[in-house]
DNA sequence: CCCTTCTCCCAAAGCGCTTTGGAGAAAGCA
DNA sequence: TGCTTTCTCCAAAGCGCTTTGGGAGAAGGG
């Protein structure tokens, strides 16, 4: 059944029915609801081609990812296309997912803007210096980031306060005596690890101390990775007294290590995180409890969406960006240096 | 620049520039290459929208997952989908991803058909009966299922041979001399893990010995479950001498439990595992090395991306149906029972 | 009572592509 | 040479919806 069959059987115009169903003011409220109770009655639901080809919204997002390097993988990235998918479906939008190697990244994106086939895109794991923003504004197509970049262009984005998230977090520690504090950090790459490290100089030179290179690491933000440094920083001469993660799988791997070595947590070293609210994976639920950062991922894939439909609808760039505080919450995991 | 505007350029119609560039045979080579070049000149690219009105396809699919248990958070669907995303992606279609809540699974099924907004769907985690399959069925929408189904239908899937896996693995066990073999499932309602517990009881029948349901364990696939239920198991008065389990994720739990214990791995306790070919957690590097039953979930979500195009190209379902088999792979965790 | 302003609805023009049904020219056949 | 095929290409009809530009009649204003 199609708009025409309907209008025919109602004895009014396409365009009638076709106001009326879209909520369209122009039509009376006695007309719209017999119009609405046909649809209903003969199950009616406009052709989502005819709809684009007409309106040239297409209904659609998309996200890229590196074929190569399977982000999927990620508990992080899934956790926030969760977020993203949730949106997205309660607004009646498709989100699509298209794996693409490195190389043909950026003809991947032209290509589905050039052809009309999304209204815009998430762009996650900015690089500093990223060149799909350009391309992308360049296309004119709406985007909207999942962190940011420092790139001069103005685009929309939803972010974390990393930098303060971590600057506070190294001043709880530094308030409790300690000052071998180690980094683990996700790739150097990303933004939002280089913003993790620059809260982390702050604190220390707040306190007129300066970050020990040999004490930051950067790496894929896995369980195993957290294993193996802090085994290394465990065994040094000098070995820190507390460390600071970039995500509570690399807090698990350090809290591994540290039971390997016979250390008792929140005692002989303390650990703290930043917790993305993975939900397999609690910090609150480790043993000891692991203090952290929180603000949930997920949620952050939900509101980025939300900011993206605002950018397609128009809303100028200035209004879609949002830097989301961060909490800090103690739990045992820290304790005081030992002295 | 849309077709019109190259055919006017060209002082063609509109017809002949859209055939030489669908490549329909109606049309001479050298008039061809002429259109084929300005069209790479102007960079012309059809617009999908016009395409999917007039040819009726949409050039997309469907997968679909519950919203409230996220799914995308279990690396064995992600690594599907990225199979799936690549598959796809090579094929240029676009792979759209729907958090549903269970409740409104079947009218988001529906909706989505009856909008015409995909060509198909992609169908994971069926349940021994399920009413998906007989709505997608009666809608005559092309589907593809990752797994089978005890229902009556006939339609398109790819599996792996669950059943024969299971009984091989355990085989090898009792020909070992082991006995008392414990199973760690993943959630019981899933056809694949009954599949599996099939072929663990037929090998046992082979053998005259039935399975203790006391061994036998469904739930989640993920490291804690395997951790909680092999402590389970190696406190039990008669422990069993042998562990068979649906996942690495599970086997790495059940390794986590047997060293807490001061079991040695491959003597005191065999342990065996369906390996999925997780890229983060590699059967192989486990100490000892995990033996298993080997295959890539990733690609089995690769082939079944082909499956549906297939499907949506018109083969019939009979065709389009595999299983593949899986390999057994001997490695140190197993080793002879003790006497 | 006439004129303006709403209110409600309509006819028709796109949106940009594919595809049907020919038609003219060139080539093959007798 | 006359006639049938085969090659190439074209005009025009959709695909199913939204939206523009009115228009008729009712309501309101003076």
């Amino acid at each position: 059944m199609k708009l025409k069959d309907l209008a025919e059987h109602l004895q009014l115009s396409q365009t009638t029915v076709s106001r009326a169903l879209n909520g369209y003011p122009e039509v009376a409220e006695e007309t719209r609801r017999r119009i609405v109770e046909a649809a209903r009655r003969f199950g009616y639901t406009p052709n989502a081609a005819a709809r684009r080809l007409a309106t040239g919204r297409t209904g659609s997002v998309a996200i890229l990812f590196p074929a190569e390097r399977n982000l999927l993988v990620d508990p992080h990235f899934s956790d926030f296309l969760a977020g993203l998918a949730e949106k997205f479906g309660e607004a009646d939008m498709d989100l699509s997912l298209k794996a693409t190697r490195k190389t043909e990244e950026l003809d991947t994106y032209r290509h589905l803007a050039t052809m009309g086939r999304v209204d815009g895109f998430i762009v996650s794991s900015p690089r500093s210096h990223d060149e799909r923003l350009s391309l992308l504004a360049g296309l004119n197509m709406p985007f909207a980031v999942h962190g940011r970049s420092q790139d001069g262009l103005d685009f929309p984005y939803f972010d974390i306060d990393n930098e303060g998230a971590f600057r506070q977090a190294t001043e709880l520690l530094l308030d409790l005596g300690h000052e071998r504090i180690a980094l683990l950090n996700g790739i150097r790459e990303l933004n939002f690890a280089q913003a993790r490290e620059e809260g982390f100089r702050l604190a220390l030179a707040g306190r007129g101390l300066s970050a020990d290179p040999e004490l930051i690491f950067n790496g894929p933000m896995v369980e195993e990775m957290g294993y193996r440094q802090t085994c290394h920083l465990i065994d040094r001469p000098a070995p820190p007294t507390a460390v600071l993660a970039a995500s509570v799988l690399l807090a698990f791997g350090a809290y591994r290590a540290a039971r390997d070595r016979g250390l008792t947590i929140g005692r002989d070293i303390s650990i703290i995180a930043h917790d993305d609210g993975l939900p397999f994976l609690k910090a609150e639920t480790l043993e000891p409890p692991l203090a952290a950062t929180v603000s949930s991922i997920r949620n952050g894939g939900y509101r980025l969406a939300e900011i993206l439909l605002g950018r397609i609808a128009g809303k100028p760039a200035s209004e879609l960006q949002e830097v989301a505080p961060v909490d800090l919450v103690f739990r045992p995991s820290v304790g005081s240096a030992r002295k």
